[in-house]
DNA sequence: CTCTATGCAAATCTTTTGCACGAAC
DNA sequence: GTTCGTGCAAAAGATTTGCATAGAG
């Protein structure tokens, strides 16, 4: 039913379509900015050196402070979701695949756990204190089935 | 009912408490150790700093360093809870008192919840991935009722 | 005396900040 | 040309580690 001739109204391509985002807001479009979106568009968690690295294997020489001041931006723009991990490294992903996170203490694997799991505890937190959580913006630490 | 002259099977005094405990395994009662517990016997959330400032009141040599090895054994003990709060300093506060915790994103504050009100998290965690969470070692992110 | 705990200093790791230059608009 | 983004260096904060000594048992 889609064709690929009707240009759908955003972008046909996601790292443009969030350089919009940043034009629209004065931001300017820079190789440094399409090289991280490109890293954080791979699937999965990325840790802040992590994307670093992907984006020095084409351009070296962008700095570890610039990933950081990116990374910042991007989720004040709520373009990424930025997840504490105990006191490990924090991790970012796209904003789209909201949802809420699980790390083993022992061997460190992150697991996925789908946005309803989290209603029970919205609503007790939410009766007793008025409080709203934001479950994308941590991870559950605890034991995986094969280290417990 | 009870008298002072009928000591209890464990102890009158919950710092001898827990030095039993670290004796029990080889641990010396240090006056470090003393002023530390009697820090954390205090009811709420210490961060290590805090603590610190609570036991140099009394020994003033007392290094950081030895704060936080104690610190660290003392979890390893179960005697006390770490809590992760999003990348700000852990804080900690005794086993016994073992429940959630919300942080407030704006304005810093820790509320706690009880610990059933992550029973459904907790199933649907073991259900879907076979983890099993550690309730009291995290702090939940979000707004709390004033800065929402 | 033997082994643990401490003090001290320095390293570690992640993230942030100040400043001057270069690039995008 | 003006404003924003970047590179670089250095700071920042929290926590950890190595080593020699002091203290508990």
């Amino acid at each position: 039913m889609d064709g690929q001739a009707s240009a759908p109204a955003t972008s046909t391509d996601p790292v443009e379509d969030v350089l919009g985002l940043l034009r629209a807001r004065g931001g300017r479009a820079t190789p440094a900015r399409r090289l991280l979106l490109a890293a954080l568009l791979q699937p999965g968690h990325h840790s802040a050196e992590q994307i670093a690295a992907s984006v020095h294997a084409r351009a070296p020489d962008v700095h570890l402070t610039t990933i950081y001041r990116n990374l910042d931006e991007l989720e004040r723009l709520h373009v990424i979701d930025r997840t504490y991990v105990s006191n490990s490294p924090a991790t970012y992903h796209l904003a789209s695949a909201a949802h809420g996170h699980l790390a083993c203490e022992t061997c460190g694997a992150i697991l996925e756990l789908p946005d309803d799991a989290f209603q029970g505890l919205a609503d007790a937190a939410k009766a007793i204190h008025g409080f709203t959580i934001s479950p994308s913006h941590f991870a559950i630490p605890g034991y995986c089935s094969r280290c417990q």
